[in-house]
RNA sequence: GCCGACGUAGCUCAAUUGGCAGAGCAGUCGCCUUGUAAGCGACAGGUUAUGGGUUCAAUUCCCAUCGUCGGCUCCA
């Protein structure tokens, strides 16, 4: 396979960066007293974020596009130019964003996000038909190099400087560029693809699940479809597990306060848990996780070296307060239920069982076909020890190398990402995206070597003395409601059999089929398929098109032939006729494929 | 939570400068009895998200609240 050219070498980077320019420029020339802060290119486009003296309109998106596109019809040259932070400042000293900006380049300190540099960067102005930027590029030649037919200004946002909730709020344009205007109509056209997969469309649309103002937002109500799907995860859950020597537990969704004190959890994690309740003088907190929970029965009976690891699971419900403006359908919600399970091992059993929780991933990854994600290995970063990380560098050190050292062990690829860990721990992280683009964390797996000696967990090693047990705490399967969300986006509504909630949908042709359906019905039901018979009063040709459109997989279709014959004609969700099969062959069938959970 | 947009029947969407709130699909009831993506007809369906305000008159203009969406922040 030949090497691909990196995004930020293309030729479409320089573009999209110049055009954030010309942008720029627009916005300075409606706006002459507004300051600009930064517009880099990002994937599919651009964006730039100004501060404004008042928020844009859509007449205002129509101007500035007008003026891009007079600016894009000449020939301007981008000009690149060297200069001292004193000179840079001279020329920007009306712009405050620019003034920090170069203040961070001369310091050798920080770039355009506030990251850390390695290296001292020099400071270059780029120009363009009179409009400077401080920039460090690349750049196309001229202006003549960006298509305005291939330019389209998508969106207005709020986004803060520096990526910091605690300072300003900018306004933020988003715009795409392409090579050509076909490349632009593709990428929208991919676009409102995309949203006929969004989840929140086909979740609607198939009767999945349901959200009720009266309920609360984030709070999902699964249709009976729903918990059809919920209850196939959950079985698959527990036979993987039992096969992977998993015990099943169950726990409270309400504990005092004391528990999360010592778990850790509060008062850092206060902000995302629902606030306490109280009772007869006693806070309570309805748990966030599982994980003070499941400690807790590790403790109450006590354990030898030879008990270990013991492996607990629960598919837990937890409810997280997340800000009202994080939520999305399915896939950020405020109460979840978690494929929980808690490995407690000695540092010697360790890698194994890491493994076991990888390969256990890699088992669920194949049955649903996923093959596009990123294993994401997130470690500390020094600055957070005793902020949002435990306070134990050496242990930090130590359990990332363990981390580390099974991943390459196991052979599996991923990415390291520094900052990124749980507090108590190194985690790999499962990142998918959804269909309109949004990343998130699918699975988890996660080392606690911090939480154990807080609860007082121990074993009788073989020397007969107390040990501290190191904890695995992990979701392969997610939660049912961002799983279920990434399940619809994955299949596009079309769910494999196994997890469709009705399987076969019988259609009659006419009423006097009807006495044949329900007895087909009753044959398949016995079989283990979830099976309806489509008796309303709507013509066959109907009835296929409501059953295609509910993307049910089987579509038996009974007539006089059929009827004579013991028979059902089996048509395929995706249009193929099979022709007349007996109805005992189709049983067989379907129970395979169930079987099979294909 | 913040910035912005939006909220009309179960769903998808109309409604002129403020002047009687409408259609398709779904639903119910009839008729038709049909061979692989929509048969025909009738009926029913609404305090235009909620609460205030302006006005002779508000779906339309203003304010607040709730919710949804696009981002930011945050995250399984």
């Amino acid at each position: 396979m030949a090497e691909q050219e990196r995004y930020e070498d293309s030729e479409l980077y320089r573009v999209r960066h110049s055009a954030a320019h010309v942008m720029a420029q627009a916005v300075m020339d409606i706006f002459p007293e507004a300051k600009y802060t930064i517009g880099p290119p990002v994937e599919n486009g651009f964006y730039y974020d100004f501060d404004l003296p008042r928020t844009l309109t859509p007449e205002d998106m129509k101007l500035i596009q007008k003026k891009m596109r007079k600016t894009l019809s000449g020939k301007h040259e981008f000009l690149k130019k060297v200069l001292s932070a004193d000179e840079a400042r001279e020329i920007f000293k009306d712009q405050p964003y620019k003034l920090e900006l170069i203040a961070g380049l001369e310091d050798g300190g920080f770039d355009e996000y506030g990251n850390k540099l390695d290296e001292k960067p020099e400071i270059s102005i780029y120009e363009h038909s009179g409009f400077v930027d401080l920039c460090r590029g690349p750049h196309v030649e001229s202006t003549a190099q960006i298509n305005a037919k291939a330019v389209k200004l998508m969106s207005i946002a709020g986004a803060y400087w520096r990526g910091d909730e605690n300072n300003t709020q900018l306004q933020r344009i988003y715009g795409t560029a392409w090579n050509t205007k076909e490349e632009l109509d593709a990428y929208l056209w991919q676009l409102e693809e995309a949203k006929k997969r969004d989840h929140r469309k086909l979740g609607k649309e198939l009767d999945i699940y349901a959200f009720d103002e009266e309920v609360g937002p984030g709070l999902p109500l699964w249709l009976p479809n729903g918990a059809v799907i919920i209850e196939e995860l959950e079985q698959l859950a527990k036979q993987m597990e039992r096969e992977a020597g998993y015990k099943q537990v169950r726990s409270p969704h309400l504990t005092k306060e004391s528990l999360f004190i010592r778990s850790g959890h509060l008062p850092y994690y206060a902000e995302s848990m629902y606030p306490p309740m109280e009772m007869e003088g006693t806070n309570y907190y309805i748990k966030p996780m599982n994980c003070p929970m499941h400690h807790k029965i590790f403790a109450a009976r006590p354990h030898s070296y030879r008990d270990l690891p013991i492996r607990l699971a629960e598919y837990g419900t937890c409810y997280r307060y997340e800000k009202s403006g994080e939520l999305f359908g399915l896939m950020r919600v405020r109460s979840m239920q978690m494929n929980d399970a808690h490995i407690y091992c000695s540092e010697a059993q360790f890698e194994e069982e890491f493994m076991a929780v990888i390969d256990l991933y890699m088992k669920y990854f194949e049955i649903f076909n996923i093959d596009k994600y990123v294993m994401r290995f997130s470690t500390h970063a020094k600055e957070g020890l005793g902020k949002k990380y435990i306070d134990n560098e050496a242990l930090w050190l130590k359990t990332e190398e363990m981390v580390r050292r099974a991943m390459k062990n196991g052979g599996v690829n991923f990415v390291e990402v520094e900052d990124e860990a749980a507090f108590y721990g190194p985690k790999i992280d499962v990142q998918v995206w959804s269909a309109i683009g949004k990343e998130f964390t699918l699975a988890t797996n996660q080392v606690d070597f911090a939480v154990p000696p807080k609860f007082d967990l121990k074993f009788t090693n073989a020397q007969g003395e107390d040990e501290i047990p190191l904890c695995i705490h992990r979701a392969p399967l997610s939660t049912h409601e961002r799983m279920i969300g990434f399940l619809i986006e994955h299949y596009a509504g079309a769910m494999p059999v196994w997890i469709s909630p009705v399987q076969a949908m019988i259609i009659p042709i006419t009423d006097d089929h009807l006495d044949y359906a329900y007895e087909v019905k009753k044959k398949l039901e016995k079989a283990g398929v979830r099976v309806e018979v489509a008796d309303d009063s709507a013509r066959m040709n109907a009835k296929i098109r409501k059953a295609q459109k509910k993307k049910i997989p089987y579509m038996l279709i009974v007539g006089d032939a059929e009827m004579e014959a013991g028979s059902v004609a089996l048509r395929m969700r995706d249009g193929e006729d099979k022709g007349a099969i007996p109805v005992d062959d189709f049983a067989a069938l379907a129970k395979k494929a169930i079987a099979d959970r294909s």
